[in-house]
DNA sequence: TCATAGTTATACTAGCAGTCTAATTAGAGC
DNA sequence: GCTCTAATTAGACTGCTAGTATAACTATGA
């Protein structure tokens, strides 16, 4: 019965589209997804936990797509980080993310604001990363504002273009019109050398701690990937890969992680003879330790 | 008591700064304002009426504000551009307008919805007029373009820009910042060719599109009825009356208005001091202004 | 003085999010 | 198949919201 809850994400998620987040009652999610208030409450603590749940999953699976259309590619070609906007822009028109976030934006709601807050911020940082890539080191102290103004003028056009027409090619010609611009724009601003922002304010917004949260989450979650494909043909898999699941979110979604229950969680894989031999459970442990 | 109303759409003003819209209920308007329901629904059909009238009248202010900064000015003039934008971000600052809107185009209210988008679209119809004036009559198929890009960078940088800091300098510092943006990109795309919406466009959204005119016309002719009020008792009241009627005449009905003949007329209505100190008066040379 | 229009307090409907409970059901281990 | 536990259920309940309705009261102007 675990996927009844991702179900329930769905089915929401279909009426958020058609209805809006703020129009769409409690109790409609109930209906449509055929399941009691009280099993609600029990999967979600609230509506808004409810939506972060929502547009959390969205937001793995397109940076997921994202960054695979990078393997292989060279990353200073400028034409690849076009697919990759293309990719996000149809992303969120097809699954309304646009307009979610917007409406998320007002709710009188400290922790959802935040969240979302977070997430442009990660969008930023990606796109800020693609710049030094493609535009060189030496534009650096212009990337920041550069890739503000880039957005600024990509959201803006892509909204009143398609107000002007629905087309499925207005996005392509808007994507080329904002990314001809932004090209001129670095080169420009280079050489004037006006600044905005400094791009090491990028770190110090870092919701919360700069990218050692970021690089952590990272390690974590690929040594979790590695040593649940050793225990593929295990047994007791699932167990396992769920006290693996288990780690990783206290770790990171947690404020206040319970580091006793993460110990448990470690000394029971430990038993397992086929994991607690290879380096990648050694290097989990020590992870593990640096969060103490 | 008809300043009660109005008194009401302040104290609402206030609390909508503080809390937000959604977040404050009638019964916080009620409470605050010191009136009982019955009388709050006497004034408006309800919460959104309330809204659309407090925007409305905050709009009038900030448009006739703005046009008053390029009356005895230079219209191609850039300088007088920017001071203009100075003021109306300053104003959406002090306001909070720019959460409000924000706030409004989620609730799922039409009419809400198409008012705020009509506001929209006179900010984006006024710039391109605007740019038609600085940058010239042979800019002209990208300059709807530019009005679109300019705002996405300003709005998105000002974002960025307040978070990060929020000393009053920060704005003018964006302000120039995009400006400088606008004009590289004006020329850049008139060389290129680049076009993305053709500014015919902004005709046909025009809610009022066709009655753009018609509303010019409307409200031309109840400044002057007004300002023929005041100089009933005016010894030269025909004198003025016919010059007020010839203004009327030129704009309205020559495709080509003489500008020098209407600035004439004005000028020698000026002389009436019973006339030129009064709000009716400044809104028409405001009005004049923007024909030019 | 009197009629009218505006104002008031208050009770009411209907819908919302979220809590709580008691009864039912499904699943895992034996 | 039996049992125990945990998930699930329907529905009552609280306290909030927007908006309606009404009967009593008050100021104003003829």
């Amino acid at each position: 019965m675990k996927d009844r809850k991702q179900k329930v994400i769905k089915m929401a998620h279909q009426l958020f589209i058609e209805k809006g987040f703020q129009a769409t009652s409690i109790q409609d999610i109930l209906d449509y997804s055929g399941i009691a208030k009280g099993t609600f409450y029990n999967y979600f603590s609230s509506k808004n936990e409810l939506l972060i749940a929502l547009i959390k999953s969205l937001y793995q699976q397109i940076e997921t797509e994202r960054d695979e259309l990078l393997i292989g590619k060279d990353p200073t070609d400028i034409e690849v980080f076009i697919k990759q906007l293309e990719l996000q822009l149809e992303f969120n028109r097809t699954n309304n993310l646009y307009t979610l976030f917007e409406e998320v934006m007002i709710l009188n709601d400290d922790e959802l604001k935040q969240f979302i807050r977070k997430s442009h911020l990660r969008v930023l940082r990606w796109a800020y990363g693609r710049f030094l890539s493609i535009f060189g080191e030496e534009k650096k102290p212009y990337l920041l504002d550069c890739a503000i103004t880039f957005f600024g003028i990509l959201n803006h056009n892509y909204k009143y273009n398609f107000v002007a027409e629905k087309s499925p090619s207005t996005l392509y010609k808007v994507v080329r019109y904002s990314v001809n611009r932004l090209v001129k724009i670095v080169d420009e601003v280079a050489e004037s050398g006006e600044q905005l922002l400094r791009p090491e304010l990028l770190d110090s917004w870092a919701p919360e701690g700069s990218n050692h949260k970021k690089a952590f989450q990272q390690e974590l979650h690929t040594i979790i990937l590695a040593l649940k494909k050793l225990l593929e043909r295990n047994s007791e898999a699932r167990k396992y890969a769920e006290l693996l699941d288990f780690i990783y979110d206290e770790l990171v979604d947690e404020k206040e992680p319970r580091h006793f229950l993460v110990e448990s969680a470690l000394t029971s894989l430990k038993q397992e003879i086929i994991l607690s031999k290879t380096d990648e459970f050694k290097r989990l442990e020590a992870l593990v330790v640096k969060t103490n």
